[in-house]
DNA sequence: ATGCTCAGAACCGTATACGGTTTTTGCGGG
DNA sequence: CCCGCAAAAACCGTATACGGTTCTGAGCAT
């Protein structure tokens, strides 16, 4: 029952982590430690320490009721988008300069994943396509910090990225743009992908901010004045 | 002696950060749990998860031995730079946009505790006014997750900070970057803080290169082959 | 029926305890 | 004097326990 060389905390963290990339978590939803616990057949204090971990590194915020992932602002996304074209198309340039025939292969099947996924209405799938072009041209970063920092704003935006795939056109919208990225790895053009990538980020941000703002207008409808006890900050 | 409204890791945490900023804990020495919990009159488990916090976030290292502030590798040190040129010219070119009043008696006060300690050759002040400086031009940066995301890659070099400043020519050339930063931003021109920024980062990336490339031959020297087992990688 | 109060539950933060593993250390032999 | 070996200590990871705080919900009053 116990394996001393590889602990419990990690194994927690990086099944959240996961469940989180594929948004398999609802802002509505509270994580409590004690449920992890209970369903791990483990004890309160991993569970717990990866919570917080997960709260410290901003995807998640503690209520006074349990833990829950956290509800980007409008000014949030604006900020994260900001970072992330400062970041991403550089890092995509890189990538493409760099790339090998093994992770090109994986770009590949996974931009079939995800037309294939959009044809099917496969929400679900599509999100996992996503995250697999993302981490396969993630691979030919050659710096590690790069990758990690962009692995983790572009995972912020679990708890809107649902909404993004509703509109159809929206979704074509971004399909498209990624097939064109694609293409431009493909040619091994870093510029392009550079270009492309900033086009991207624009075209993302842009869709992020109106499925968010509907989200919140929603909300406000919903349930006029609810106050949201936070206590820990993101630190 | 229970204070229930703010908790214990934080408090441990950011006592840690800081003396992490200022260089107040050698790579050599080794962070215990019980040790500071005894310290502070408290129980090893916030003392735990502050250590593990950090670690999480790459500041430390978890040993089999207590743990040690994260010693950089030369392509550690690449890596993040890289980033920072991605990030601080522009975040510095928008902090010089919106530069208040107050910021900026902040800056030059800070510049002032620079030159200062460089004339009393005060490495402690030196550093203290450094972590000053910047945080006077990050608080005038709208973007939260762009400032803390910086800062985070700032702190990474905590390691080799004090040795930066041993040489003296190269205190100076590191003075006089600041110096010319901090006069563009007296005259609130965006641009030219961002140029002077990004000649800054190379020269920064330069003297780090070099000191800790003398630190790790010199620890070559001094113990051949001393493995160092490192159980927690960074995640 | 609606608003208020108080008891109970849920959950967090901290403390203490225990087992396992790795490092150190002290001792005896080469 | 140096090297191996075994006992002991140090430290980590996990489990369990307890007190405090906040939310909830039922009962009572208006």
């Amino acid at each position: 029952m116990k394996k001393p060389t590889d602990n419990l905390v990690d194994a927690v963290y990086t099944e959240l982590r996961m469940k989180l990339q594929r948004s398999e978590i609802s802002p509505s939803g509270r994580l409590v430690d004690t449920e992890i616990a209970a369903s791990h057949g483990i004890s309160r204090m991993p569970a717990r320490e990866a919570l917080l971990r997960l709260v410290a590194e901003g995807y998640l915020v503690g209520t006074t009721r349990g833990f829950a992932v956290r509800e980007l602002s409008l000014e949030d996304i604006s900020g994260l988008f900001e970072v992330r074209r400062q970041l991403e198309p550089r890092a995509a340039a890189c990538a493409a300069r760099d790339m090998t025939p093994e992770i090109e292969a994986e770009l590949t099947s996974a931009m079939a994943g995800i037309e294939q996924a959009l044809d099917a209405n496969n929400i679900s799938a599509l999100l996992a396509a996503n995250v697999d072009f993302r981490n396969a041209w993630l691979k030919a970063v050659n710096n590690a910090h790069m990758a990690a920092t962009i692995s983790r704003f572009i995972d912020y935006f679990q708890s809107v990225r649902l909404g993004t795939f509703a509109n159809a056109a929206t979704a074509e919208q971004y399909i498209d743009g990624l097939s064109r990225i694609h293409a431009a790895f493909l040619a091994h053009d870093p510029l392009i992908v550079q270009d492309r990538m900033m086009l991207f980020m624009f075209a993302a941000e842009e869709a992020y901010l109106s499925v968010r703002r509907r989200q919140l207008e929603e909300a406000e409808t919903l349930r006029p004045a609810r106050k949201r006890t936070t206590r820990r900050g993101t630190a």
